[in-house]
DNA sequence: CCAAAAGTGTTGTGAATACACCCATGA
DNA sequence: TCATGGGTGTATTCACAACACTTTTGG
């Protein structure tokens, strides 16, 4: 219960924030040959959600969107690229939000500004699986990762949300080096490729795929690894520093 | 003079419009082989604006951004995508804004909701140009066509914002058929090569590019025309209504 | 008949695909 | 030595660019 103090804080620090704005993340991770999404979960309740915020009087949308991205994973450089902004007349939290402040023992009424509708600019972040310290605030039961074909339900329209950034990712892949930034700093071919494959939920053929990454002359390959594994241990990559 | 009390009653209407959140519109138009955008100014000053708006309480963002395409083109049914939203921090009107005011003999304290911080959703139109009638409200000069590449200079970040809509553009139409929708219902083939070289910003080869649109199977030829120009006219086509 | 419009034929290039094949290496 | 990682060679397909050439048609 004393966290309770915590969320009465949140709860009153509505004239900080530009109100009926809210921001939504999908934060996307690449560990164990899948694709996977951060997801958090009210305390006290069973609803699911994207990690999100709202953005200070005095603070620009992409600076929110990166504190936001910090709080929850505690990475400061983050790959980040806004994607859509959800801004339907009907956009409102009333079931999740009001339940939530029912089972924390906070009454609020109806024109309290987390009941108001709110207009959600979506971002999708790209990390480092292995760097990510997975933070739970004050306000969530838990923050985890979720493959991203079996996601729990997700409150309101963050499911559309999360399909939304999906599409769009995988329209920009091709045209950027944005993959890499969900790769651990060195890495093997191998796991590139079955990277690429992931998102763009199909199979390549080894030797086309590692003639065209090293065609593209973005890589420096460093010694070994895989000492564990039987037979011949992969090379080791690294993205060139110059690109 | 009789109009001050128009742009009164709009200078008032901040509580029934979502606060700190606007819309720009980059509306294009293709005319005499060249792609236009509208502008307009703001009455009494030498400002000039990307058409814009605000949101309504009871309205959504896109529902919003066709009401404000409909007032400046009286066109109902635009095609329409949003491409990015302008959220730095200090995005504010201060200067313009302030001096409209001024000139049109209005006083509005620092605090006026006018005067706010905006975030701005940026929307793209493309629009039949022979089928758009400038409409002018009470709070503009005119509202014109400009060459792209000769536009007058615009109020905080517009300039930026058309730029950003344009590079939008190029990279989205090679994956749609979106172009059609600057054309009137019947052109030419040679108009529609044009329109194409507009956007692209390179020379496309007849031939080839004729090739290419036919076997794409999507258009169909109707009669001729240009009985005023000497030799052999050129044959209409039309976007099959089935795509 | 002439000039512009409309359409076909052909050739070369480069990227993507598919698969056969060879070399390297660590337990 | 053998299974796996790493890499080359090459044939096929396809889209596209470039350009030559023919056909259509209105005045």
């Amino acid at each position: 219960m004393e966290n309770n103090e915590e969320i009465k804080q949140f709860m009153n620090s509505g004239h900080l924030l530009l109100p009926n704005i809210s921001i939504d993340c999908v934060i996307f991770g690449f560990h164990d040959h899948q694709l996977k999404v951060l997801s958090v979960r009210f305390k006290k309740t069973e609803f699911n959600a994207l990690p999100g915020g709202f953005v200070y009087l005095e603070e620009g949308v992409e600076q929110a969107a990166r504190r936001i991205l910090e709080e929850r994973t505690g990475l400061k450089e983050i790959y980040l690229e806004q994607f859509y902004v959800f801004g339907q007349a009907d956009r409102k939290n009333t079931d999740s939000h009001r339940r939530f402040l029912e089972e924390n023992g906070i009454e609020a009424d109806d024109n309290h500004w987390l009941l108001q509708r709110f207009i959600s600019i979506g971002y999708y972040a790209l990390v480092d699986f292995s760097k990510v310290t997975l933070r739970v605030d004050s306000l969530s039961e838990w923050c985890q990762w979720f493959e991203i074909s079996d996601l729990p339900p997700l409150i309101m329209d963050h499911a559309e949300i999360v399909q939304k950034a999906l599409k769009t990712l995988r329209l920009r892949l091709d045209y950027s080096l944005s993959a890499f930034t969900l790769l651990p700093e060195t890495f093997t071919m191998s796991e590139l490729q079955t990277l690429y494959e992931t998102i763009q939920n199909r199979k390549l053929l080894r030797t086309n795929f590692q003639r065209k990454i090293l065609s593209m002359d973005i890589l420096e390959r460093i010694d070994k690894k895989w000492t564990g594994g039987a037979h011949k241990a992969p090379y080791l990559y690294r993205l060139r520093s110059d690109v």
